[in-house]
DNA sequence: CTCTCGCTCCCACTGGACGGAAGGACGACG
DNA sequence: CGTCGTCCTTCCGTCCAGTGGGAGCGAGAG
């Protein structure tokens, strides 16, 4: 008969680490085959895998059949410090940001040559969803991102440079005309995108940058509806708001 | 020699889970030995397992050589569809509440014997933090908490009248006293709290219903200083919203 | 200096993970 | 109604990877 522990491969964790991998913002259901293709793990294996993983509630089985994220992980994931001081700092001014115009604000931070959106407050006018908590996008299409590779260092811009992918027919994937916006966009404090993420929709954001010093911290967002022609006039709301967050961020940092 | 698998007991992969299982809202910041101890798991083998589970991103030691939960446990945890469909509705009528009244707005479902918090927003005055999303807490000493108790069926009600833990001196003990709120709850439609989980809060809640329906999805509350005099003023505030949640669900359901 | 505490590393042993294969459930198609 | 396709579940002999006692190390306290 067959059977037997015959590729060596990863350790006994890492499998079951991989078939959580599996999972991702692009595919939060997957049937048990899709999670086992995906993690390169026997059908057999990864079976009793996710019964393991299901059995102490980091996945869960839907009605169809399908897997998805479980409790548990939603549970540890909330532990997870990830940029918690900016955030519980920034929320608030985020709020006002949002009670004063009523659209879609976001707070993200670079993570490597991708955008991290660490906090979002949706807007009423259901703007096409493409940043979530959670999400990276890239640098170049984003009113967020482009503020956060305005201040990366060369090393980072160059590397985006070099794979301006194409996201919308807008996207600027030129990288000599994304450079002059780069400096466009550190001489007027603050960057706009039209359509070049998803069609329907324009942005502008502007730098979290903690007072005193030249740290960019985070990008402060926002997105609107590309049927307003107003956009550039919330650059200012925005920057009252990213100063506040600055402020309020060198004294938390200074009281230790 | 030593060594050799002695203890027979759980899987390989339940003890990684056992050490991810170590941390909670009360233990976020762990030392190697703490996490040992939790999750009952000989030291050396706790630390080829922390070493493994911080290699792939679900730990992260902190510069102290504490550990905790790293990036991609949040991640996937920001995943879990934890109450998806009820926290994308409300989340706007919690901003709203928010606008209205600055204070700290919350939604809860009832898990168990416990109020879960699935969402949150802070208010300006920052009263003592004892929910963040993901906490739960229990049913007799919140409004929220009430208010899904006033509505649970009676063998949960039962069993918390049997454990009323105290956490302050305000506390409600007295079961006889905690059936009489209850009731007074379901014929007002709101509950109150006054210092009952944390000295200096009160807080009022209200039901959500699905329109149509007597259906308890939710609770929406809000927590104000103990200074405020207008409290039970918020009432119809919240009734508002939790109508326009409720209708919307009701909604959203009927389109499958 | 010694003692404690917490972490890291080593290595012989063995019991539990591994995965091929067979069987089952369900639905679509002709 | 049989056949095929897809996906899930279970079984079991083999064997290797996980185990954990213990030694060693570095830092801090007394």
């Amino acid at each position: 008969m067959a059977g037997g522990a015959s590729s060596p491969g990863r350790s006994v964790t890492s499998r079951a680490l991989a078939v959580l991998d599996a999972f991702g913002p692009d595919s939060p259901r997957l049937t048990l085959t899709q999670i086992a293709e995906r993690s390169r793990t026997p059908l057999s294996t990864a079976h009793r895998l996710v019964a393991e993983l299901t059995d102490w509630g980091g996945l869960a089985r839907r009605p169809d059949g399908r897997y998805e994220v479980g409790h548990k992980l939603w549970d540890l994931g909330l532990l997870a410090p990830v940029e918690a001081e900016l955030r519980s700092v920034a929320s608030p001014f985020l709020l006002d940001v949002h009670t004063a115009t009523r659209d879609t604000v976001h707070l993200a931070v670079r993570e490597g040559p991708t955008a991290l959106y660490v906090e979002r407050i949706s807007g009423r006018e259901s703007v096409p969803v493409v940043s979530t908590v959670g999400s990276r996008l890239p640098l170049h299409a984003t009113g967020v991102g482009k503020v956060l590779l305005a201040s990366a260092p060369d090393e980072v811009v160059e590397q985006v440079l070099r794979s301006l992918t194409r996201q919308t027919r807008h996207t600027v994937v030129d990288p000599r005309r994304l450079r002059r916006e780069l400096a466009e966009v550190r001489r007027r404090g603050y960057a706009r995108t039209a359509e070049e993420m998803s069609l329907g929709t324009h942005s502008v954001a502007v730098p979290v940058q903690v007072e005193g010093t030249t740290v960019v911290a985070a990008a402060l967002g926002i997105v609107v509806p590309s049927s307003r022609r107003d956009v550039t006039r919330l650059a200012p709301v925005l920057q009252v708001a990213a100063r506040g967050i600055g402020r309020q961020l060198a004294r938390v940092r200074d009281f230790h």
